[in-house]
RNA sequence: GGACGAUUAGCUCAGAUGGUUAGAGUGCCACGUUGACAUCGUGGAGGUCACUGGUUCGAGUCCAGUAUCGUCCA
C-alpha cells in the first residue's frame, strides 16, 4: 500500500488532506469528527490511555510524518566494531557492559543520520534535478572527493562531496541544492577520538597553543601519538549512542580502535533513586558543592562512589542561607521538592516566588526551581549533600596529619636508614604501606576507584594517623632517635601523597611543595632528590619485601592490648591521665616483645607494664582481659567493682562459647574434615584452640571473682 | 515485551574466585579539649544479609523462582 504523508512540516494538513488541507492538525481532527457526526458515521468518543511520544523540549505530542532521510548502512561497520570487542582489542570495565554494546550492534540496524535541526554539521549531499551526467563530469570529473548517482526514483542527481560545493558549481542554468538536514549529533560525536587530533589532516599537527606551524614535518605527530587512546570513561546510557559509534568510525576512518578500555562508571541518582535532571529540579550544582566542601573533598567523595554497581544514591538537602541548617529534600507529587506542609509548591505560571522556611532559624529564603531563578541579590538556599563531609573530613585529617609531620621535621637531614634503626612501628607501617600500594595498583587497574579510595583512606587514617604518628611522638622528643624517625616518616608521607594525588590533587600539591622545602631529598633506603611538583612524581613502588605477615600479627597483639586497656578505662570511668599498671601472663617470647614495646603502652594507654611472663599471677582486685596468647590484669584496688567485672567476664564467656560451639560443630562434621581443603580445616582447628585457651582464662577469672 | 542492575546496621554503601566471630562512613549513646586534628580523640550499642526453594561438608556470596525499586532498549 502506498504511504501517504498528510502533514506539512509545521503540523498543518497538506494537499493530500482533501478539504482539511491547510488546517492545523488539532483543528482538522475536530473537523473530521464533526463531519462524521454530520454524515451519520459517528458513534462515540471515549477516553483511552495510549502511549504517546512527546518532544522532550517542547512537550508537544510527536506526530507521524513521512520524509526522506539519510541512513548509513551498518552491516560491515557494526561487524567490525563487534569483532573489536570479541577479540579483546576493546575491553569493557565492568565486563558486563560489553553485552549492552554487542547486543545493540548485533541488530545491525541502519543508522538514520538525518536530523531536522538548524545546528550541527549539514549533511554533505547536494541535489540537482536539471543537470546531465556530462555536466557533473565536466564540473567534478577531476576530483576524487565528489561522487554522484541517480536517486532511487530516478528523479534527480545525488551528489556527495567532502567539502562544501557552491550552488552554481555546475554552471549557470543548473542549481545545486544542499540537503536541509544536519547530521545526527552522535555521527559528529563519533569522530571525536580522531577528529580532535586533527584528522583528516594527516600531514600537519592540529593547531596547538604555542606551536610553531613552520615546524611541520609533513606528519600529524599528535594523531600518531595519541591515537588510539588508552581508556574512555563514560556513563552507561551512551554505550550504544556514543561508544559503539566511536569504535566503528575509528575503525573505518583510522583503521584502528579509538581506545583499548571502556570504563563505565555508576550514575548518581537523588535520594529517592531518581535520575537528577534540570526539569525535575532535583539536581545539584557541582560548583555549589565545591564551594561548600572543597574541590578535593568533592573529587575524593565522588571517586569513593565509583564502584561496579550501576547507580549510587545521593540524598540532597537545601542549605538555609541564614543559619546553614540542612533541610532535607522531600518527595511531593512524584517529584522531589521541599515538604508540602512547609511550603506551597509553586506550580508553573504562578507569579509569586515561594520561600522555604528554615525549621531551625525560622527565617525563609528562595531556592532554585525548574520554573524560575531566584531574584538577584536574594539569599538562596543552595543544594548540598552531607555525604561530601566524608571527603572534606578526610582531606582535613590528611592536612592536619601532614602539618604535624612537617612540624616535627625541624632539623631533618637526609640519610640512609639502617636495618637496626627501624623500630617495630617503622617496620609495621612500611609493611602496611607496601600492602596498600599493591592494593591500589590492583584496584586502579580494574577501575575500582571506590576500593582504591577506601584502601588509601583506611591506611591514612586508621594506621598512619591513629597508630604510627602516635607512636612516633616519644621518638621526636629524643634527639638520638629523632633522625631515623624523621627519615622513615618523610618516606612514608612522600608515598602517601603520591598515592593520594589522583584523588586530592590540590591538597597533595601543596603538601608536596612544603615537603620539598623541608626535605628536598628523601626516600628509603637511600634518599634521592624529589621532583618539583607532585604532577611529575612517579607512582610509588614500595617493595613487597617490606611486607611481613608475622610482624603485622605481632603488631595486632600490641594494638589489642592497648584497646583492652582503654576499654577497661572507659568501663570504670578512669580518667585518661590516671596511670594504670599492667600485668601480662604469657609465654616468654611474647613477654620479651611486650617488654620491648613497654614504652608504647605508656604512650598510648597510660599504662605501666609491671610484669610479663608465664608465672604472672592474677592480682586480687583487678580488671582482666584475655587474648589468644596473653592475659592482661590491671590492678584496680578500690576502683574495680566485683559484680561489674564478673558481668563483663560472663559476657565474654558467653561470646566465646558461641564461637567455640560453631567451630566444634564444623570439626565434628566428618564431611567437612574430609572434603574441605586442608588449610581451611587447619585454620578452624587453630582458631578453635586459641578460643578454647582464651575461654579457659576467662573461666579462671570468673571462678576467682566468684571465690 | 527484552536486557542490565539493586535489595546487607536508622541512612549511604563495601563485602573478586563459596570457608574463621558479616565491615566502613555517617547517625546514635557515654566520656574527653595543657599544642596535628572537635571537620577531632577514646570506648560502646546497633544486622534472622528482601522472600521461597535448591546446589554444597559449608551460601551474604552460586542456581531457580517471587516481590519491590531503578535504568536502558523495543
Amino acid at each position: 500500500m502506498e504511504m501517504i504523508n498528510i502533514l506539512n512540516a509545521d503540523g498543518t494538513v497538506n494537499e493530500h488532506g482533501g478539504k482539511y488541507a491547510g488546517q492545523d492538525r488539532y483543528d482538522a481532527r475536530k473537523a473530521v469528527v464533526a463531519d462524521m457526526e454530520e454524515q451519520g458515521f459517528f458513534i462515540s468518543v471515549e477516553d483511552r490511555k495510549i502511549e504517546l511520544g512527546h518532544s522532550d523540549r517542547s512537550k508537544t505530542p510527536v506526530e507521524p510524518y513521512l520524509s526522506d532521510q539519510w541512513f548509513v548502512a551498518m552491516d560491515e561497520l557494526a561487524q567490525n566494531a563487534i569483532d573489536a570487542v570479541n577479540d579483546g582489542r576493546v575491553r569493557f570495565y565492568p565486563a558486563r557492559y560489553a553485552k549492552t554494546y554487542l547486543d545493540w550492534l548485533g541488530e545491525k540496524r541502519d543508522w538514520c543520520i538525518s536530523r531536522q535541526l538548524w545546528w550541527g554539521h549539514r549533511i554533505p549531499i547536494w541535489y540537482c534535478e536539471t543537470c546531465s551526467e556530462q555536466d557533473l563530469e565536466a564540473a567534478f570529473g577531476g576530483r576524487d572527493d565528489v561522487f554522484w548517482r541517480r536517486d532511487a526514483e530516478d528523479r534527480c542527481w545525488l551528489i556527495c562531496a567532502e567539502t562544501d560545493l557552491d550552488e552554481s558549481a555546475l554552471g549557470g542554468e543548473h542549481q545545486l541544492t544542499q540537503d536541509e538536514d544536519v547530521l545526527d549529533t552522535w555521527f559528529s560525536s563519533a569522530l571525536w577520538p580522531h577528529a580532535t587530533l586533527g584528522w583528516p589532516d594527516t600531514e600537519d599537527d592540529p593547531p596547538m597553543i604555542g606551536a610553531d606551524a613552520a615546524d611541520s614535518n609533513g606528519k600529524n605527530e599528535v594523531l600518531d601519538f595519541f591515537y588510539p587512546g588508552s581508556v574512555l570513561i563514560t556513563s552507561r546510557d551512551i554505550i550504544t549512542l556514543w561508544v559503539a559509534r566511536m569504535v566503528l568510525t575509528g575503525l573505518y576512518n583510522m583503521g584502528d580502535i579509538p581506545f583499548a578500555h571502556v570504563h563505565v562508571h555508576p550514575k548518581i541518582l537523588d535520594g529517592f533513586g531518581q535520575t537528577m535532571s534540570k526539569s525535575k529540579g532535583n539536581g545539584c550544582d557541582p560548583v555549589d558543592l565545591i564551594d561548600k566542601y572543597g574541590t578535593d573533598a568533592v573529587r575524593f567523595t565522588i571517586a569513593s562512589f565509583a564502584g561496579e554497581t550501576q547507580d549510587v544514591r545521593l540524598p540532597m538537602a537545601y542549605e538555609c542561607p541564614h543559619c546553614e541548617a540542612l533541610i532535607p529534600q522531600a518527595l511531593d507529587n512524584g517529584g522531589p521538592m521541599v515538604k508540602p506542609e512547609t511550603v506551597k509548591v509553586n506550580v508553573q505560571g504562578s507569579a509569586e516566588k515561594v520561600r522555604m522556611p528554615c525549621p531551625k532559624c525560622k527565617k525563609d529564603s528562595q531556592f532554585s526551581t525548574p520554573q524560575y531563578d531566584p531574584d538577584p541579590g536574594e539569599p538562596v538556599a543552595r543544594m548540598v549533600s552531607e555525604r561530601f563531609e566524608y571527603g572534606r573530613n578526610f582531606c582535613n585529617k590528611l592536612w592536619n596529619a601532614s602539618r604535624f609531620a612537617l612540624m616535627n621535621l625541624e632539623g631533618y637531614t637526609p640519610g640512609a636508614v639502617s636495618e637496626d634503626e627501624l623500630k617495630l612501628e617503622d617496620r609495621w607501617i612500611l609493611s602496611r604501606l607496601s600492602r596498600v600500594t599493591a592494593e591500589m595498583h590492583a584496584t586502579l587497574g580494574r577501575y575500582q576507584f571506590d576500593a582504591a579510595t577506601r584502601a588509601i583512606r583506611d591506611f591514612t587514617w586508621n594506621e598512619f594517623c591513629d597508630w604510627y604518628l602516635e607512636m612516633l611522638k616519644p621518638r621526636f622528643r629524643d634527639e638520638e632517635l629523632k633522625p631515623a624517625a624523621q627519615r622513615v616518616l618523610v618516606a612514608v608521607l612522600d608515598s602517601l601523597i603520591r598515592l593520594l594525588a589522583p584523588f586530592a590533587p590540590f591538597v597533595c600539591e601543596e603538601l608536596w611543595q612544603r615537603l620539598n622545602e623541608i626535605a628536598p631529598e628523601r626516600g628509603l633506603v637511600e634518599p634521592t632528590p624529589a621532583v618539583s611538583s607532585i604532577m611529575e612524581a612517579a607512582w610509588p613502588e614500595n617493595p613487597e619485601t617490606w611486607q611481613s605477615k608475622d610482624l603485622e600479627s605481632r603488631f595486632e597483639r600490641l594494638q589489642e592490648t592497648i584497646i583492652a586497656v582503654r576499654n577497661v578505662r572507659a568501663i570504670y570511668s578512669i580518667p585518661p591521665k590516671t596511670p594504670l599498671r599492667l600485668h601480662i601472663r604469657c609465654e616468654e617470647d611474647v613477654a620479651t616483645e611486650m617488654q620491648d614495646i613497654a614504652s608504647q603502652f605508656d604512650n598510648l594507654a597510660k599504662v605501666l607494664l609491671e610484669a610479663a611472663g608465664a608465672d604472672v599471677e592474677r592480682p586480687g582486685a583487678c580488671a582482666s582481659f584475655s587474648m589468644t596468647d596473653a592475659d592482661g590484669f590491671i590492678p584496680l584496688e578500690g576502683i574495680v567493682d566485683r559484680d561489674e567485672e564478673l558481668e563483663r567476664q560472663r559476657k565474654k564467656e558467653k561470646e566465646l562459647t558461641g564461637f567455640i560451639t560453631g567451630h566444634e560443630k564444623k570439626l565434628s562434621n566428618a564431611n567437612f574434615v574430609e572434603r574441605a581443603p586442608a588449610d581451611v580445616v587447619n585454620n578452624v582447628r587453630e582458631t578453635l584452640a586459641g578460643l578454647q585457651k582464651q575461654l579457659e582464662s576467662v573461666r579462671e577469672i570468673i571462678s576467682q571473682l566468684e571465690g
